[in-house]
DNA sequence: ATGTCGCGTGTGACGCGA
């Protein structure tokens, strides 16, 4: 089986980039975020004819996400029980047994802003959530757009983002309480090029400079981890003419 | 270091978020 992760900035801007990648990856399932449109205006119909399920949650302009999978998933559960949040920021579904989450985690925006606080509390929110999940789901993967840099080598450059939000102390600390829950970063399972990012900042020529960092990410329970066999990030998608400033992250799992 | 995108407003430059 095969789960990948994508933050598309735009399905409207990236449906024609998502169908092709899709058509060339026929993963299980594919989590979207950053969907930035209503839940009226999600092309159902287009996804549908590639071949594809699709479940959907979206507000205007902001976040937005999306389970895409080959067979329908069952008992979807759209943001966080038990964490009220007018931002649509999660999808969860079952496919083929596998619980399957995806998330836009807050991006925070400084260490020292309002921004920063709520993605404190959705994190705290999405641990307390995720530990029942685990408890119904002993098969569980969730991946997307974390936000988070877990190490230093997930960062271009270490120095230069001290300070900033996505690698601080604070943020590590609720990556690796996620990890605690009983998780595995699939990525780190394998023997990985150095300077492997997932995100480039569309400014200052990021992607040719290999400026970026490693944020998207898939973990997977302890009941899976036998079984990964692939953790790759498809960095061609980020050469295309009109790229999303994230690349897919894609799992394979025996 | 903030040089790029995408969106919404409301018709076109600008503010916002990333």
């Amino acid at each position: 089986m095969k789960f990948a992760t994508w933050n598309v900035n735009s399905l409207t801007v990236r449906l024609p980039q998502v169908i092709d990648w899709l058509a060339a990856n026929p993963v299980d399932a594919l989590v979207l975020q950053e969907t930035k449109m209503t839940d009226d205006k999600f092309p159902t119909m287009e996804i549908g004819a590639a071949g594809y399920q699709v479940q959907w949650f979206g507000q205007k302009t902001y976040n937005g996400v999306a389970l895409i999978s080959k067979t329908p998933a069952t008992d979807v559960v759209k943001n966080i029980t038990g964490f009220a949040d007018d931002q649509a920021r999660l999808i969860a579904g079952t496919v083929n047994g596998i619980r399957v989450i995806g998330g836009y985690f807050p991006n925070g925006q400084a260490l020292d802003s309002d921004k920063f606080v709520y993605k404190m509390a959705w994190l705290d929110g999405l641990r307390a959530w995720l530990a029942n999940e685990l408890k119904a789901h002993e098969k569980l993967v969730i991946m997307g757009d974390f936000n988070i840099a877990p190490e230093d080598r997930d960062v271009h450059d270490p120095a230069a983002w001290e300070g900033m939000t996505h690698v601080s102390p604070q943020e590590r600390a609720h990556f690796q309480g996620l990890l605690d829950l009983g998780l595995v970063d699939a990525y780190r399972l394998f023997e990985q090029p150095p300077k492997s990012f997932s995100w480039w900042d569309y400014r200052m020529l990021g992607f040719q400079k290999n400026k970026g960092l490693r944020i998207d990410h898939i973990l997977v329970s302890n009941a899976l981890k036998g079984s990964v066999t692939a953790c790759v990030i498809d960095r061609q998608m980020r050469k295309n003419p009109q790229p999303s400033d994230h690349a897919p992250v894609i799992v394979t799992i025996a």
